[in-house]
DNA sequence: GAGTGGTCTAGACCACGCG
DNA sequence: GCGTGGTCTAGACCACTCA
């Protein structure tokens, strides 16, 4: 990568033997360099990159142009922006909106404000992984995993039945102590205590009734529909990283949901 | 609005008389001039929109500063950029996505392929305004306003229960036939029939059991339980011009969500 | 006042679509 | 070959933060 324009595609694949020219943008390719930083751990959550003049200058490009690849970063979430401040790696933690992936609000408006809902970790183990939980975390159908089940209450009313996936080989020594004593968001404690930061999640729901067991959670009974939210969270490189079964109760809160 | 920087804030109140400065970046303004633009329907949906140069002299501006206003209408899908051709006002017609705000996907991926939904319109009719109809719409209780039901299949199954709710000065003289016969999207026979342009829409998702004569058009039994989807779509403006109650059959498809 | 991100400009060149 | 959006640069200045 020089400083010429014209050299633009140097990551572009060998001598004619490509049918897509694969043209990358130089900024793409910053892009994918302050990615590869970000992944590697050079700057930890919640700390400051290194400045966009800086930055140009060790990539031997204009400011412009790393402007430009920051701008996409943060357009994802994996870093944010401060003026006069900085720019700093996202983090779950100490982030104005506290529970970032959880869509479920009470129906009386009430902002995002509510208590943070009492958890409650009914249990915590290294187990085997089932065909469908090997295949979504992308192990193979016995690996180790690390499961959870816990019930999140608000205002003293249980309100969401969780359970948890995780890798057995990135969460070994998961405890339930864990699950239930970290303040705010479970995915600031994985950044913390594990070092691996969710980026992205895909969820898929459902309408359902609860068995027996799921309904004493939940202090309802088995003909309460239930919203069933099945998430798959993954960190950089589109590496999934945690399954998520939750059951809701959506007596007094919503799914609340933005398109565009 | 001049052509020096210093006059960026051209806009902002007059003389002293803000607390909050309200300096406000001169490609917003332009945003905004844009945006008057494409409300007033200065170009239709689907047409194309001035090139970048000619915006610029239009507005005395840079073309970088425009470009960054478009930039941003762009991300917001008012606007779609093709290179090499133009940009051109979104239109929910002709969109490679058919169904932008429709999430229910079928539960074997099968990508978004499967047929696009049989309709049937159960009724469509005038009405006036119920106390929730109104507030949601921004009107009065008692005002007038179209009314439509109708059920959506796919595959011969009945999928899809909704009712929809228009202002009925906007939507005078909505039929039936209209709301069944029109090839793809409703929200492009809106653009189309009625001027009418969604832009964005807030969702609020439930499990819900069906009464008698909702599991009846959905060939349920009323112990099914179903999702219930309650949409708000808007206009420009965050002006919301529509209500829309829908109850979702989700045993053999699912709601998909992506989250970052 | 120094440093950071944010805005604005002007000009050169590239990739794409189409006649 | 022309016009469009897309990339890249370089430099000036603005707004914000903090010491």
């Amino acid at each position: 990568m020089s400083s010429t324009p014209s050299s633009a595609a140097d990551g572009a694949p060998a001598a004619g033997a490509s049918l897509t020219p694969a043209f990358s943008p130089l900024y793409q390719q910053i892009k994918g360099l302050i990615l590869h930083s970000l992944q590697h751990g050079e700057w930890k959550p919640g700390e400051a990159i290194p400045s966009e003049t800086e930055l140009a200058a060790r990539f031997r490009v204009s400011q412009g142009t790393v402007r430009k690849a920051i701008d996409e970063l943060a357009a994802e979430n994996l870093v944010m922006r401060r003026q006069g401040k900085g720019t700093f790696v996202a983090t779950h933690a100490e982030q104005q909106v506290q529970y970032r992936f959880l869509k479920l609000q009470p129906d009386n408006g009430d902002v995002r404000g509510e208590a943070p809902a009492e958890r409650t970790v009914v249990e915590c183990r290294r187990v085997r992984a089932s065909a469908d939980v090997a295949r979504a975390l992308a192990l193979r159908t016995g690996d180790a995993v690390m499961q959870a089940r816990r019930v999140l209450s608000f205002a003293g009313v249980p309100t969401i039945l969780e359970d948890i996936w995780l890798p057995g080989q990135a969460f070994k020594g998961l405890t339930a102590g864990q699950m239930a004593g970290y303040q705010g968001p479970t995915y600031a404690m994985f950044e913390l205590d594990f070092g691996v930061r969710m980026v992205r999640a895909e969820e898929k729901l459902r309408a359902v009734l609860p068995d027996p067991a799921q309904a004493q959670w939940l202090a309802v009974d088995t003909s309460t529909p239930l919203l069933s939210v099945e998430r798959l969270a993954y960190t950089y490189n589109d590496a999934p990283m945690e399954l998520r079964r939750g059951l809701y109760r959506t007596d007094t809160h919503h799914y609340h949901n933005e398109l565009s």
